[in-house]
RNA sequence: UCCUUGGUUGGGAGC
């Protein structure tokens, strides 16, 4: 049944639903496994109908299940109506705990994902980290830094949310320090700040980490090249633009 | 212990 699991997997993954649900019907040993792929498949294409009616028919439904189909109306956007699922969950983990912070989050209602911060018995990095960027993203980055200063550990993808935060809102001296202070950086850490500088208009800047991030190993992505051919527009700068582009094409990553 | 769910970086298009 891993098996199966793992070939519906594939055409899901191809975006070839009607493939996956033939499949499915005619597996001899469907798991929860094999529900709950299909739930999800169905409910990041846009067809919460029919995942809620797969939800309802399975015979048995782990916590899984039911974030599967809570992720899926958050993604779709119907924050109510996850909100909903997520209240008559019969026991709710850190997964959908964290899924509804972070829609709350996203949707400005921090208030109400803080209060159900607090209540968590677990949280997780990904918990803390989606406070933080909840936080950040509305421009409260006091409260941001400081559950950032309080998580037990942090992962790159903390560090990087931070990062990011204080670069969005303009604030690079400070994205800076935490950019030097994290035990490592990778591409993301390194495109934060570019794109922020970018944001800013901050052109030289921009190019400067550019180059600094070469010296030191990172190989630029489409996100790298997108903020920098972003800020030459800004500026109108042509020489700078096209020498940002000679470099794509020198990258491989022309065609993206 | 393998298959399904949550957090971080960009311009545009779509929902």
């Amino acid at each position: 049944s891993f098996s199966w699991n793992i070939i519906m997997g594939v055409y899901i993954q191809k975006g070839l639903l009607q493939e996956a649900r033939e499949l499915f019907e005619r597996m001899p040993n469907k798991t929860v496994v094999s529900w709950n792929a299909m739930i999800a498949a169905y409910a990041q294409h846009a067809q919460l109908g029919v995942a809620l009616e797969l939800f309802r028919l399975m015979p048995h439904r782990d916590a899984f299940s039911w974030n599967v189909l809570i992720s899926g109306y958050v993604q779709q956007g119907e924050l109510k109506e996850a909100i909903h699922i997520y209240n008559q969950m019969p026991q709710h983990d850190v997964v959908s705990a964290t899924t509804i912070i972070g829609a709350l989050a996203q949707a400005g209602d921090l208030k109400e994902a803080a209060k159900i911060f607090e209540k968590m018995n677990q949280r997780d990095v990904v918990t803390w980290t989606a406070m933080v960027v909840g936080y950040a993203k509305h421009g409260n980055l006091t409260e941001a830094l400081q559950l950032f200063q309080q998580m037990p550990f942090r992962d790159m993808i903390a560090w990087n949310a931070m990062i990011s935060g204080y670069a969005q809102q303009g604030h690079l001296e400070k994205a800076l320090e935490l950019f030097w202070q994290m035990p490592n950086q990778d591409v993301v850490s390194w495109n934060a700040i570019i794109s922020g500088y970018s944001q800013q208009g901050q052109l030289n800047e921009a190019l400067q980490f550019f180059e600094q991030m070469q010296w030191k190993g990172f190989n630029p992505d489409k996100v790298t090249f997108v903020s920098l051919v972003d800020a030459c527009a800004k500026r109108t700068a042509l020489a700078e633009g096209k020498a940002v582009h000679f470099q794509i094409i020198e990258s491989g990553l022309g065609s993206d």
